[in-house]
DNA sequence: ATTAAATTATACTTTATAGTATATTTTTTA
DNA sequence: TAAAAAATATACTATAAAGTATAATTTAAT
């Protein structure tokens, strides 16, 4: 018997509402309680069963909302991908005061650091975990977080407004005091995500040279 | 029977010179190739049979040498992290002039980073895989470095050379762009160590407003 | 050269955990 | 309310990998 058993996971047909509002209630719960244990104790060494008893529930059940440990943090990531793309996309890098955009750019990528903080630490970490084609998304989307760093900056050094050398580094640079904030951003800190996020800014553009 | 085989792990015998130096070359090739393939793959995702494979001997052959995986790791970080301390440790943050300091740590600081990038990975990757009070010792370590940017910034801001807010949150970003530094270099890229190092300073003294 | 000690391999045990076949319970539909 | 479908659990299999008992081999000591 070549046939196998369909498990509706993924999409669903639409048959009543709030059952599908039930079903999806559930992964996210999955979700959630895997992305807490897999920050805290790695993908690998974070077990279905541990998943499962978190849940109060048995290892089938997540089986059945999921097609195997994988997707999970597939999805995760995944989700958390679509924000980074989010706040990046609706920034144009061409136009505009290179200042104005410099900031607006490293306000948003620090809130959506500090808002992803244990998926992006599992970005780090547990990328390896993942099929070569994701990783190349993941890969892609960073490469695509420093172009426009790096574009930006180049405005501004052509501008005359910036005065920084090496614009490539210095957007690695940007990037890694950025991410790191993952490391050490504590919700019960004496800063908040916007305060972090302006002080931020404020150290870019001293670190671009900005002309006062 | 209480009684176990006490095997030749550490510490030895002072026989004959030759044959311990052979006995250290050996464990010096069990650390390298588990540090490359602890940094590709992860340190769970390493099999023991896959280190003995690439080292073309068997499983037992590495049991010999040390006592389980999990000691082959902590000799890794081990290591790292005396390397890191002995590059902090001779480093005065409390007399000097702040700006020659600051740029000498983050000099010190990204060379370190750079020449042991694949451990460096791995304390930020594999860290849960140690004993607490390992863990607790590079908390510590990290600490250490915070501590002492943060020093230093202190000082250049009463002494009217630096103009920065917040010294301890300026301190983990430069934490953060130089330690960075490990995903992104590239022993065949376009710059040498000395070369970022070198740059990486001209950003940080320009993040702290340097008065030039 | 012979014995003892050290080193390495063969072949095994144990354990942990991803994943599944099947039974049971719950919910929906007619 | 009876039958069908969906959801969840029980109890299992398969497998990978850490770790080890023991044998074989190599090296050193007398």
């Amino acid at each position: 018997m070549a046939q196998k058993k369909i498990k509706p996971i993924g999409t669903r047909k639409a048959k009543s509402d709030i059952r599908n509002k039930i079903f999806d209630f559930k992964r996210e719960q999955i979700l959630e309680v895997s992305e807490r244990l897999f920050y805290h104790r790695g993908f690998q060494a974070t077990t279905l069963d541990i998943i499962a008893e978190e849940l109060g529930v048995t290892k089938p059940f997540i089986y059945y909302h999921f097609k195997n440990k994988r997707s999970i943090l597939l999805h995760l990531l995944e989700r958390t991908m679509g924000k980074y793309h989010d706040v990046f996309a609706g920034v144009d890098v061409e136009s505009g005061k290179p200042e104005v955009i410099l900031k607006d750019l490293v306000q948003r990528f620090t809130l959506v650091v500090i808002e992803t903080r244990v998926s992006t630490a599992m970005f780090w970490r547990d990328e390896k975990d993942l099929p070569l084609d994701r990783k190349e998304k993941i890969r892609d989307m960073k490469r695509d977080v420093d172009n426009k760093l790096t574009r930006v900056i180049e405005r501004g050094i052509d501008d005359g407004i910036f005065d920084v050398k090496d614009p490539k580094m210095a957007s690695l640079c940007v990037a890694g005091m950025v991410t790191w904030t993952y490391t050490w951003y504590q919700a019960d800190g004496r800063s908040t995500p916007d305060e972090i996020a302006d002080r931020m800014t404020e150290y870019v553009l001293n670190m671009v040279g900005i002309r006062k």
